[in-house]
DNA sequence: TTTTGAGTTGTTCGA
DNA sequence: GTCGAACAACTCAAA
C-alpha cells in the first residue's frame, strides 16, 4: 500500500480541465495524476478518425497538454489497445486506480467495458464518471415504451424529466503532487496524428483548445446567441455557435454548454440554440437504440432505394463543381476548413441524394473524412434525415432548390463570393443561377461557363422529378 | 383500445 | 410580389 496514491485518467472525448469528473475526482483523492490519451484506429464500429478530427485532436491535445505543463503534470500519449497501455501505465508507476469519464458512442461504451474488466482483472480499480451526454437514453423513452423516432416529442420529454447536472468545477492542478519519473509518451507521428491540410485557411480560421472553447462559449452566449434563431440559417454572417468541433473532441461538455446558454436573458435566441444542444442529445438517442444506422437506413423500405452508381458526379460533388454556386461553395468551405455551415450541410447533403440520386453513406463517409467536428451521432443521424430515410425525416418531396435556397439564405451573395471567388464579379441576380446570366454580364464579370465554372450537372427541375419517382416507387 | 390532431429546417402552382 | 393550398406519411400524446 502506497502513502501517496497514485491514479491514472483515462482521456478520450473530453480533452479539457473543466468540468472534468474523472479528473476533479482524481485530484480530490490526492497523490500523483497521471493524464493519459490513448489513439486507436479501430474502435470496433468502422469508423476510424478522419483527417478534420485527427487535425484537431493533434492541436487540442497540444493544447490540454500545455495546460498541464504549467503545473508541472504531463499529458501522456500513446497509441494502442486501452487495455494494455493504461495497465502498462499503471504497472511502471505503480498507479492503482483508473478513472475515467463515461463514453457516450456505442462502440466506445463497449469498449470502455472491456477495458474496466481487462483492469479489474489485473487488480487494479476502475471509477467510471458521468458521460457528455444529458441524458439517459434507456431513460428516455415513449409513453408506450420505447425510443423516439420524432425529435418534437423527444424534445418535449426531454424538458420534463431531465435535470441537467451543474458543471463539475476545475480541480486545483497546482496541488498535485509532481511524479518524479513519466511514463513514455508518444510523438504526433507515432500516433497517427500528423496531418497536412491542403491549405492554410484552416489554421487562420480555427484554434483548438479548451481555452479558445472557453473564450468562444463566452462570446457566443454574451453576444449573438440572443439573435440566433434568425441568423443561423445565414451562412454569410457569423450566426451559428461554432462549438460543434469543440463538443466533438469535449473542449466542451454539453452541460458546460447548457449552464452558460441558459443564464443568457431568456429569449427566442437562446431557447432555439439550447434545442441544438437537445438535437445532439437525439442523435446520440437514435444510435444508441439503433447502432446499425451508420451503414444501414433506419426505414427498411429504403433498403430498396435505387441508388445511383456515378463516381463521376460524387467527385465533382467532392471538389465543389457540380455548377450550382451554393453547393460548391460549401463543399470547398469544407475542404479548405473542415467545417460547413448547418444550412450549407442540408442544402448539400439533398443536392446529393436527391438531385444526384447518390447514397448518402458516401455523403457521410465524405464529411466524416472532412469534418473537424466529424461526430458519428450527429453525422449519421443528419445525412439519414437529408436522404429521408431516417428519423423524424422530411417528407420525401421536401427537396431542396439549390437556387432559391441559395437566393434565401445567401441574400447578397458574400457566402457564394468567398468561396466560389470566380463568380465574384457576377451581379447578386444571377450569382446563385449563372447560367441564366446573358452573355454580356458573364463577359462582364469575365465569367465562360464550361471553363471557369462549370455548367449545371444536372438540371434540378428534372432531377427533382426522377427522385420523386423513385421515392414513389419504394413507398 | 381506438381515434384525432399537431407536428415536420420545403417547393411549386395558381389566383 | 404575395398568398394559400397541395404535395403523403408517420410518430406520438391526448382525448
Amino acid at each position: 500500500m502506497s502513502s501517496t496514491p497514485l491514479t491514472v485518467v483515462w482521456f478520450e472525448s473530453d480533452l479539457r480541465t473543466h468540468d472534468n469528473p474523472a479528473l476533479t475526482a482524481a485530484v480530490k483523492r490526492g497523490g500523483p495524476v497521471i493524464p493519459v490519451y490513448i489513439q486507436d484506429e479501430d474502435i470496433g464500429d468502422g469508423w476510424a478518425d478522419g483527417k478534420g478530427v485527427r487535425w484537431w485532436l493533434r492541436r487540442s491535445l497540444a493544447a490540454l497538454d500545455d495546460q498541464f505543463g504549467e503545473v508541472g503534470l504531463k499529458l501522456i500519449r500513446r497509441r494502442g489497445q486501452p487495455g494494455p497501455v493504461l495497465a502498462d501505465i499503471a504497472d511502471s508507476t505503480g498507479a492503482d486506480t483508473v478513472r475515467w469519464n463515461g463514453r457516450v458512442r456505442p462502440a466506445r461504451r463497449e469498449r470502455a467495458d472491456s477495458v474496466a474488466e481487462y483492469l479489474n482483472e489485473r487488480d487494479l480499480e476502475v471509477q467510471r464518471h458521468t458521460p457528455d451526454l444529458l441524458h439517459d437514453p434507456d431513460a428516455v423513452e415513449t409513453t408506450s415504451g420505447g425510443p423516439y423516432h420524432v425529435y418534437t416529442p423527444f424534445w418535449n420529454k426531454f424538458r420534463d424529466v431531465v435535470q441537467v447536472d451543474d458543471p463539475v468545477p476545475r480541480p486545483d492542478l497546482e496541488e498535485v503532487p509532481a511524479l518524479s519519473e513519466w511514463p513514455r509518451s508518444h510523438g504526433w507521428d507515432e500516433l497517427g496524428l500528423s496531418v497536412t491540410w491542403d491549405t492554410d485557411d484552416i489554421e487562420d480560421v480555427w484554434t483548438p483548445g479548451e481555452p479558445a472553447a472557453l473564450s468562444r462559449l463566452k462570446t457566443f452566449t454574451d453576444g449573438h446567441i440572443s439573435a440566433y434563431d434568425r441568423a443561423r440559417d445565414r451562412p454569410d454572417q457569423d450566426g451559428t455557435s461554432r462549438l460543434s468541433p469543440r463538443l466533438r473532441t469535449g473542449e466542451l461538455s454539453p452541460r458546460q454548454v447548457w449552464a452558460a446558454a441558459a443564464e443568457t436573458m431568456p429569449g427566442d435566441g437562446s431557447e432555439t440554440y439550447l434545442q441544438e444542444i437537445v438535437w445532439r442529445e437525439f442523435s446520440y438517442h437514435l444510435l444508441h437504440h439503433y447502432p446499425e444506422t451508420t451503414r444501414e437506413p433506419l426505414r427498411d423500405k429504403f433498403r430498396d432505394f435505387d441508388w445511383r452508381d456515378a463516381p463521376d458526379e460524387l467527385n465533382r460533388w467532392q471538389r465543389g463543381q457540380t455548377g450550382y454556386p451554393i453547393v460548391d461553395a460549401g463543399m470547398r468551405q469544407l475542404a479548405q476548413i473542415g467545417w460547413m455551415h448547418n444550412r450549407v450541410r442540408m442544402i448539400v447533403a439533398s443536392f446529393l441524394t436527391k438531385d444526384l440520386r447518390i447514397h448518402w453513406l458516401h455523403g457521410a463517409e465524405w464529411f466524416w473524412q472532412k469534418l473537424v467536428d466529424a461526430d458519428l451521432a450527429n453525422n449519421t443521424m443528419g445525412w439519414q434525415w437529408a436522404a429521408g430515410c431516417g428519423a423524424d425525416a422530411q417528407p420525401f418531396f421536401r427537396i431542396f432548390n439549390p437556387v432559391s435556397q441559395g437566393e434565401r439564405h445567401d441574400p447578397n451573395g458574400d457566402y457564394v463570393r468567398r468561396w466560389v471567388p470566380e463568380l465574384a464579379d457576377l451581379p447578386d441576380d444571377v450569382l446563385h443561377a449563372p447560367w441564366r446570366a446573358d452573355s454580356q454580364v458573364l463577359d462582364a464579370a469575365e465569367v465562360t461557363l464550361g471553363e471557369d465554372y462549370p455548367r449545371p450537372i444536372v438540371d434540378h427541375s428534372e432531377a427533382r422529378d426522377r427522385a420523386l419517382e423513385e421515392y414513389n416507387r419504394i413507398k
